[in-house]
DNA sequence: GTCTATATAGGGATAGAC
DNA sequence: GTCTATCCCTATATAGAC
């Protein structure tokens, strides 16, 4: 309380190269945008995540939305990259094989998805068409999916829609967290299983371990505790 | 430049009804909201649309979350009434009922979320999750629309899950506003074609006419011009 | 490579006049 | 019922030290 001075020179963050930095910031800055949204993100609380200081947020993407430019770019290349290593992975012929390339695809896209920074910034990115640069990113992204399941997976149109329309109800379950309700709710249950499927377990175990706490104290080293718990809103 | 004083008192807006206002500033929000999501619209951007004050929106709402949610209720409840209605009216029993009850429904959907305000007001409230209340409200409007399906419509689990996949299909090529590029991009326009099928007219058409305006001047009276033109970031 | 300090703007909300 | 004035907090971004 009455220390002399000494502004408590914050732990003298670990000195590491730009390019690691970089990866945690956006690391960091995936989860915020997506628990928050674009606007309801701040610079600072991706800071906080992080463990870095809010400047330095901004000194490294010059602005908010370059970061969340970078943050859409990386989750759509993620995705992109998933489904591409899938498509070229050997499969039998025969009348099924589309549908269990389909069926491989969902799974594979519910992993991703699991990580509420990429579902999140995805979707963000969705209801973002009025903003000139993201939206034009995002319009790009989809469809360079749709060409991708018809050109690379040679899927017919009807099974791309079906498909996609899956994805896209997957999306908003996970986005309201139905799962948080799974065992209070029987309606939510029900359509969880219906939905899911024998992906179920992978959306209900995922549901636990989560919390972004871009509130809070800083992060990294393992301190003891802090003051801070700021607001909450 | 240099009139003595007297600063403009801004039209006197014409005194109306608390009712009638609250009307057009829910008209108004429901734009807002789903252009700019609900931490990038301004309480005074709505005021603008709505053509009033800003102060006076937080007035009658006293704030912006309340606003937001009465926005949310308001898109739930004329979807609910929609829906109701349509299970309500009289049909033909038949081994193709369902099929044409569920095509009924999704053509009234559409039409719903042709409004640009209530479709992004929807996807606002999903993936807002995290809010407690926002959140909250979002997946019992969800699952209310699920029993509805279940216990009125009396369709089986897949249909349900088919139905509100495709919905959500629906929502996404909507919010990011594929119609725009339909005549520059081929996948587009393919895409379209299958997921809207006869409804891609509808689509299309709703294409032209928007464009929020919540910058630029007041809106009621059609005065002659304003200085103006603020932001638009 | 990283921080502290700070300029500066924007936006929600309140007070109170008309 | 509606506005003007304005308080005050928050957030992005810049400057510059270490």
């Amino acid at each position: 309380m009455n220390s002399t001075s000494a502004p408590e020179p914050a732990q003298p963050t670990e000195r590491i190269p730009a390019a690691e930095r970089r990866e945690q910031i956006l690391a960091a800055a995936s989860r915020v945008f997506g628990e928050r949204g674009y606007s309801g993100a701040t610079t600072d609380q991706v800071a906080r995540v992080a463990g870095i200081s809010q400047p330095y947020v901004v000194r490294m993407f010059g602005t908010k939305e370059n970061l969340f430019l970078e943050v859409l770019a990386r989750a759509l290349d993620r995705l992109v990259t998933s489904f591409r290593q899938i498509i070229q992975e050997p499969r039998e012929a025969g009348p099924a094989a589309t549908e269990l390339l389909a069926s491989r695809l969902g799974a594979a896209y519910v992993d991703l998805i699991e990580d509420r920074g990429i579902l999140l910034s995805l979707m963000q990115a969705f209801i973002s068409g009025h903003n000139p640069v993201i939206g034009a990113k995002a319009r790009a992204g989809f469809l360079e999916i749709y060409r991708m399941l018809r050109d690379e997976a040679g899927f017919p149109p009807d099974t791309i829609r079906e498909f996609l329309a899956d994805g896209m109800l997957f999306n908003t379950l996970l986005a309201i967290r139905l799962p948080d309700i799974f065992h209070e709710d029987p309606a939510a249950a029900e359509l969880m299983r219906c939905t899911f499927r024998g992906k179920l377990d992978v959306v209900l175990d995922a549901t636990a371990a989560e919390s972004t706490d871009a509130d809070a104290a800083p992060a990294p080293p393992a301190a003891g505790h802090v003051d801070a718990a700021k607001d909450d809103k």
